[in-house]
DNA sequence: TTCTATTGTTAGAACTTACTAACAAAGGGA
DNA sequence: TCCCTTTGTTAGTAAGTTCTAACAATAGAA
């Protein structure tokens, strides 16, 4: 089985399967970048993530992910996607924030919190008919402070 | 200004919060229980907020906040019971599942992104005609994978 | 008042994660 | 081939958080 990993090593195999998608190599110093942290600690990780077999890393060579490192890093970038959309499209938070905001709490939230979210996204965002109207109806609260009259007027009993 | 708090000093000055206001005073062995840490780790982390001035504290008497440690702690709390209140009552998560999910998340959510989720909250909950029907919709459609034909069918453009 | 259980502190260690400074390997031009 | 830039590593340090073991203060009962 698979040890947790900390917020601080979720974040380098994130980052490891994200350069994986974008560049056919991922090099220690991008990821470097990517995290914002100095090539001397994105070495001591990778040590820690070879011995636990998360990652596969010669020295001065490609870092690649172990089956088991891609699967936990991809687990961590779709709890990232899911809250970053979440954030973003349904309470109107501003993108960069959203993604900020995301980073942190992706490794706060549970599987099973996450996998309702995930749900509650779809149901939002699934429709045929777009956009649903309570959503603008809360777009419209969060700016004005109550609703629109027509809210709560018309076809009562929905809202 | 107030410096920034790690997770960990939250975590005690929340407590701190919560334990005031169940009982007269807080003591050293209550946050020690409360957050599940040991008494040494209590007192280390007592006179580290001591320095910064967020509690008060005399050897072997009790634990008080300042001013400013009363505020960040409430913070804290609020940002714990905004989450905690979307993932029960609205994402349905089962409630103790949502309060350790909040306990971590509360760490990581940024003030707007808080804003916008409590009023999301107060959007959804302060009705009149108590819950909208699109969240039982939802509860549906987590519980079965697609919706109830009824709100495909009817009130169209409202889902 | 003295004993004892409770409560709290100190000291010392471990773990994690990051940093800087200095060195070593690799690789592409000249 | 040699040099120089880029890339990566090592060693040493520091901050933060927690723990255990041992000791000290406190307060209530006898």
């Amino acid at each position: 089985m698979v040890k947790e990993q900390s917020p601080s090593m979720e974040d380098y195999l994130e980052s490891i399967v994200i350069l994986g998608q974008e560049e056919k190599a991922v090099r220690v110093t991008q990821i470097s970048k990517a995290l914002g942290v100095k090539k001397p600690s994105v070495t001591a990780a990778l040590k820690k993530l070879s011995r636990e077999e998360l990652v596969e890393h010669e020295r001065y060579g490609y870092v690649k992910l172990t089956d088991e490192g891609q699967k936990l890093g991809e687990d961590v970038f779709h709890r990232h996607e899911t809250l970053r959309h979440f954030l973003a499209d349904i309470l109107g938070v501003d993108p960069e924030m959203a993604a900020k905001d995301a980073c942190r709490m992706e490794h706060a939230i549970s599987p099973p919190t996450l996998e309702r979210l995930a749900k509650f996204l779809e149901f939002v965002q699934n429709r045929p008919r777009g956009e649903p109207e309570w959503l603008k109806g809360f777009r419209y609260y969060f700016e004005h402070g109550d609703l629109p009259l027509k809210y709560t007027a018309r076809c009562s009993g929905e809202q």
